[in-house]
Formats: C-alpha cells, structure tokens, sequence
DNA sequence: CTGAAAGCGCTTACAG
DNA sequence: CTGAAAGCGCTTACAG
C-alpha cells in the first residue's frame, strides 16, 4: 500500500556522480556553470536510469510562473464561431493554473488587420513565453511570428495554418480534406442532372482557407469523375437582405441547383432563406456547431454541418506551448483535427 | 515572474486557527481525534479563507498508492475491438502513475459468463480502492456491483450499461440514439421499394446492447413514415462461411434488399461477402474502428461506419475513478460519447 | 485530543 | 565550477 521505490531522483543521479543534487539539478536544466567531465557523468547515469523529472515536486518546488499569450479574434455576432476556442483556452488555464502558468488574452478584429498587429505589438513587449495564435492574416502572421523567432518564443498556430513558419506545432483541421467530405456527402444522394453551388459568405473572398475547402470540394467531383458545372457564389455583404437578394437571383437562373455548400459557419443565413422561400428541396451543407446552425440542423434545412472541435483546438493549442515549457515534451509538429461530420441525430452528443 | 501569494495554505490556517498543521490536515481530512470545538474553528477558516488544497503537494507528500481494478474482455481476433479501450486505459495509467495510482488488469471471456464472475471474486478479494468494468453479463454484473457497493468501492461502468445501480458513472454511447443515426445514414440516398435488413451477427442475439441499437433503428423508420419492412438477419456462426451461406440465402430471398444495416463490429464479414458476390450496388453500414473496416471502407463497400470512441472510453473510465478518489471531483453520473460518423473521406483523421 | 519534526522530489539563492 | 541548506505545501509516524 505503499509507493514503490522503482522511480530513480536527483539524489539517486548525485549518488552516483558522487555530486551534489545541485549539480544534479543543472544538467538536467541544461543550465552553465559545469565542467564537462561531470556533465557527460551525469548524463549517462540519467539515460542509464531513465530519470524521469517528477513534474509535481518540480513545478511545487519552483516560484516561477510561466505566462503564455493567446491572440485570437474577438467573439461578436458575427463571430461567435470564436467563442468555442476561447472556452478551450479557458478550460486549459483553469487546468494549469496550479503549475503556476498563467495566460493572457488578446484580441483582434477579423475585419482590420491593423488590430492584430497592434496586438502582436503588445505581445512582443510583453515578455510572455509561449504564444498561441490564430493566424487569420497571413501576411501580418508572418511578421509577427518571424519577430517570436528571433526572440526564442515558441508560438503554436491553431484553426488555419501558414506554411514554412517557425511554429512550434499547428492545430487546426486539414481543409482540403474537409471539403472533400463536404462533397462527398453533398453528392451521396444527388441524382444526375442536378446542380451543386458552392456559397461563400464573407467580405474576403480569396482568405486561403476558403480557397483550400473548395478545392478539396472540388477535387471531389474530379475524382468521381462527376458532371456538371459546380457553380462558385460569393456573398460579400453578409447581412440578411443581401443573402436573401443574392440566393434569390442565383436560384432564378440556376433551376438545377439542389444542393449548396458553404465554405463557413454562415450556412444559417442560406439556411434562413431557404426556409423563407420553401425550398426544402435543397441540400445544404456548412461548417460548425453554432447555435443558429443547430437549429436550422433541427429543422431540417442544413443536412449535415462539418465540424473541427474548436473547442478542443483551443485547449490543445494551450497545452502544446505547456507541454514543451513546463513539462520539456516534444510535440507533432501538425496536429490535424478529425473532420466531424453532425447530423440532426448526432446532434446532441457531440463534442465540440 | 514568481509565483502569487494568493492562495493561502495548511499553514496559514494553523496559524489562525492558534492550532498546528497536523491538526488542520486532520480536520481537512475528516479524521477523528479533534475536538468538536476546534475542528469548527478549523472548519469556519477554511470556508472563509476558500481554501483549496494543493494536489501537487498532497501526492508528493503522501506514500499511499491507490490502486484500480479494471474488468473487461479479453482481445482476441473475435473481440478486436477491444483493443481500443485497452489503449485508453493504458494511456490513464501512464499519465496517473506519477500520482501514486496502479492498475490491475482482470480478463473475461465474452463467451463465458462464469469468467466474469472469477475475474470478479478476485477483484472483490484484491482490496482496490475502485474499479473500471463493462458490464457485458447484466446478471453478473449487476451481482458484482452489489457486491462493490457494499464494500464502498467505486465502481464505472463503461462501453454499456446496466441501469439502476450505484456505480459511480456511466461512461458509452446512448445506443438507441445511435441505431437511430445509423437509419439515417441507411435510408439517405435509398430509393423507394428498396428494401433494408437488420443483420446481427453474433452468438447472443438478445445481448441487451443490440437490442437498444435495433430499436432506435426502427425507430427511425417509424418517425419517418418509411414504408417496407425491414428485415431482421441472425447469424449467429460467426465464421465466414456461415456467413456467407446465410447472406446468399437472404439475398436471394429478398431482392429488394439493397441497405444493410449490422448492429456491431463484424461488418467487415459482410463487406466481404458483397465485395466477393459483387454487390456493390448494396449499401453498408456498421460499427467501429477496426482495421478490417477500415479496409472495406476505403475500398467502397462499408459507406459509413459508426464509432462511440472506444479509447476515450477506456480512459476517461480510468479518469473518472482518479477524479473521484484523488482529486476529491464529482462526476458526471452520465457521460454519453458522441455517435461519430466515419467515411472513407474523413477516416484519415478519425481519432477513436 | 494535539504538536514537533521529518520527508516527498525537486528548485533556488547563497557561499565558496 | 560545486555544494549545503532552506523551502514549496502537504502527509505521516511518533510522542505526549
């Protein structure tokens, strides 16, 4: 009933090096201040034990606490696809807390990308030792995480990607790939002759991710070798009467069209029309489990939503800056989220 | 940069309390030997003071091991399945070990019912301080949690349930609701006068599991108003030959049979048979993670499968008895899984 | 019924 | 370059 005495410590490695733990103790810092010769002792006796730190005495024995940033867009209604990662982000702190880690919260707004570089600015002044961002501006993320670099702060990207950065891991889904399920089950049930849009519904049309979904959407239909022109409609003015306006014109001059995906979380306001206008001939598939998504679930206008756990994406964005500060752990460098897939039956149990 | 002094501790509590540490840690811990009139005094400090113990400290300080019984299946190549919830349990322990938590593993044999009640008996005999099971025999396992309550052990089931018992929790799909999705995805794209088959392949026809999932099957059906009988197959030689035999027969009795529906994770012996015969005009779904699946996915004879996250379940079992017994937590006495959808487009990412 | 003291496995000044 | 010692916030014999 009684622990074992299997686990080797610091004063089992000083016994053997006939040093002090404190010395001990540097090697395993890699801290200065020890002539070489101990050092390759030491080392060899932790590889020949397996000397595992003991993570509770270490961070109970330490004052330091470890503060991380996280830089994310603010949640509004527009936005409120925002609000899943942010409870991820909290639930992590609430869980690391007693390590001594700490996190601050900064916030941008999607439509300007001077906030996210004045944020970015405030980070860089602000002596933190990790990062955890959501690079929605690619150039401006870029800047941004080539100056963490050059000031050795590990920064962990999450829910869309820039290529070829310093990034200690990504976090976020594989896009293409979720556009091709997108397309997959749009198509499982359409017959010949019928049309497939694909409906873009933001002021920035060209935003890469949007890009990456179609074309995973549209290597679909070039893989099963599916006819038919799949048409792109793009939606800049978000609001109601201009979806409405918009959709309307679309279906006039497009009869065939009896299936549409949304390439974002705005699939209710296509899913509000098609309501509005009776037309519940019409496939709809989206992204995320949003409130107003999952009603429209429910009633039966959106047939299934994708979906990337931001939840889970937070928290794990979180925990791979205190995974590689606080515990010394190595991690993936990619870290793809699965590719979700709700229906009105599913609903209930998931998980976001 | 160092650590808050805003949480206060044992000590501080002694020194208002005119009290020593020994004395508060025995009030914190409800042992006996304090007299009422300071236990009160100790107990008002702590309310006011919000004290929360610090779990780091307590372990490290503390020499008992706590240690865990956990009952399930055995993994043969009948029961691979089983494999996944072993992964779970085993990854629980490592992250727990450090905490002074053991596991014991006891193996039954899913065609034996008398092996659950050994494994059992050893178990009750093996003074565990809480236990992780799936109660695959009700009778036996709704014995065994008498038997465990008496005692005061926790106990969790897992992956199914037995209802009305004390166990600490439930932790595994809400099976009906999961028949109900597979129905959906079974009739999406079924055309009229199609006709579909309920194939349960299986010695226990009656096992309570399959049984909830057939009935939210039908369910569907009669929610929806869709027309046809729908048939019910049992195979209970598991054997590909049998299974062969029987499908012919079936198939040539009911041509109209073009959706198939299997209640557990044999589905892979019927994608078999379909990709043998040529079938694939035939629409498949079933249950689990499996590679064989996996494989008859990705070829095109399975269109979905339906997983309940078997590794999660094994952990989060594991969990479920450290957060009650180390942390002092309460959980959830209900934790359904989500019903997640997989297809050979999204599989890649499926985590199980 | 209560307290003094050692110890869990580390980290951290401080001294040499 | 190295070590002795105090301390993190608890638990645990042991003594009274």
């Amino acid at each position: 009933m009684t622990k074992e005495n299997t686990f080797f410590g610091v004063k089992e490695i000083a016994r053997r090096a006939n040093v002090s733990i404190a010395t001990v103790d540097r090697v395993i810092h890699n801290r200065s201040g020890v002539s070489e010769k101990t050092k390759k002792k030491i080392n060899d006796i932790i590889k020949e034990l397996d000397y595992q730190p003991n993570i509770l005495a270490s961070r109970l024995a330490s004052k330091k606490i470890i503060s991380l940033a996280v830089l994310i867009p603010k949640v509004s209604a527009e936005t409120d696809f925002w609000e899943a990662p942010l409870n991820g982000i909290t639930r992590a702190e609430a869980e690391i807390k007693k390590y001594g880690v700490q996190i601050e919260l900064f916030f941008f707004d999607l439509n300007d990308p001077n906030s996210f570089n004045e944020q970015a600015g405030l980070i860089l002044e602000g002596h933190f030792q990790g990062v955890l961002l959501s690079p929605s501006f690619i150039e401006e993320a870029r800047k941004f995480s080539e100056a963490c670099h050059k000031l050795k702060i590990p920064f962990t990207f999450f829910d869309s990607d820039v290529p070829e950065q310093h990034n200690l891991c990504y976090i976020g889904p594989h896009l293409f790939q979720s556009g091709y399920v997108g397309a997959k089950l749009l198509t499982y049930r359409l017959k010949e002759k019928q049309q497939v849009a694909v409906v873009n519904i933001s002021k920035e049309t060209d935003n890469y991710n949007y890009i990456q979904i179609e074309e995973g959407f549209r290597s679909y239909f070039k893989d099963h070798s599916l006819p038919g022109e799949i048409l792109r409609v793009n939606i800049k003015d978000t609001d109601s009467l201009s979806v409405t306006r918009q959709l309307t014109k679309i279906l006039n001059d497009n009869e065939n069209i009896k299936a549409m995906f949304v390439t974002n979380s705005r699939v209710s306001a296509v899913a509000t029309f098609l309501e509005k206008s009776g037309r519940s001939d019409i496939s709809l598939i989206g992204y995320d489990f949003l409130k107003e998504n999952i009603k429209h679930l429910e009633k039966g206008f959106i047939d299934f939503l994708i979906c990337h756990k931001p939840e889970e994406q937070g928290y794990r964005g979180v925990m791979s800056l205190y995974e590689t500060l606080v515990l010394g752990a190595r991690v993936e460098k990619v870290h793809f989220m699965p590719i979700d897939i709700i229906t009105k039956e599913n609903q209930a149990f998931y998980k976001n």
